[in-house]
DNA sequence: TATTGTTATACTCTATAACTATA
DNA sequence: TATAGTTATAGAGTATAACAATA
């Protein structure tokens, strides 16, 4: 038998690589922020729909699915939480618009779900000066973008 | 009805928000790759698993999960897809414990995981100065311990 | 008993296609 | 016809619990 705690260490052709970080951070991060929201019953995709229709009341359901890059058929369950908890409502504007606008309870929500990101944000903000993160957001940015070149979905807006 | 194009620009608080630049960068970047090994037909955990196994003959299901932060429940249909593609072989060595190898098919798609891997890596490093690489890098490090901190799961090695 | 692997299952997010409703 | 929203469904990744096999 192996040696107990004798783990082998190997080699890793992925440590260094920035899609391999990229992705282990960005999983690492989701789930202490599921974590955090936990408490509110919310999920982190039904937070940052409160956070943006917190912030563009009477926004339509196309223009937060557009913000967030969420798509319309991928919309419909995460605002039918909301509205079934009671922290939404739909207003219908033209067409088949739906405008967005939070309850009495959906502000409440809000202003939580603000204070549990920001401190998200100053969490992992911690060990970066000003300058290292405001860096490190381009670099994501241009990233992201040269991702999307040559691909039809998930394009920058 | 909304002129055509005059899509409403909203109010983004979550634009700046290194979680979110985080996850939509990860999400992109990980679109893309899955792209371009559509025609190895390997997904992102298969390829990833073909260049740990590639690159440390030998080890064992536990050792490469562990590399990989995969579970080791969830490498079982992955392992098993890679088996029945006869891209690689399972020895049994000590206790239950299974050691992997490729196949002679399994290391022609490992030469060619490594070129996508490289090209990938070249493409999204192309606006980066080598010091902004590392710079990034390390701070996507210490981003990704902060995230595991006061969690079960997840935690570096 | 500790380690390794397996099965089954569930949840979240993402993607597509096909549909309805409104202008 | 174009836009907005919906339904249904599929796929990928991740998580847990319970179990079997080996030392």
């Amino acid at each position: 038998m192996k040696a107990p705690g004798k783990t082998a260490v190997i080699t890793d052709p992925l440590e260094n690589l920035l899609g391999f970080e990229l992705r282990r951070a960005s999983v690492a991060v989701m789930a202490a922020l599921s974590d955090a929201l936990e408490p509110l019953g919310l999920r982190p995709s039904e937070a940052s729909m409160l956070m943006i229709i917190g912030s563009n009341p009477g926004s339509t359901q196309s223009d937060v699915g557009r913000a967030l890059r969420v798509q319309p058929a991928n919309m419909v369950p995460i605002i039918n939480r909301l509205m079934l908890t009671g922290s939404l409502e739909r207003i219908p504007t033209e067409g088949r618009s739906l405008s967005l606008f939070l309850t009495e309870q959906g502000r409440a929500l809000f202003e939580q779900v603000k204070d549990i990101f920001a401190s998200h944000e100053k969490r992992y903000s911690r060990h970066l000066s000003d300058e290292a993160r405001n860096e490190l957001v381009i670099a994501l940015r241009s990233i992201f973008w040269e991702a999307c070149q040559g691909r039809q979905d998930n394009r920058p807006a």
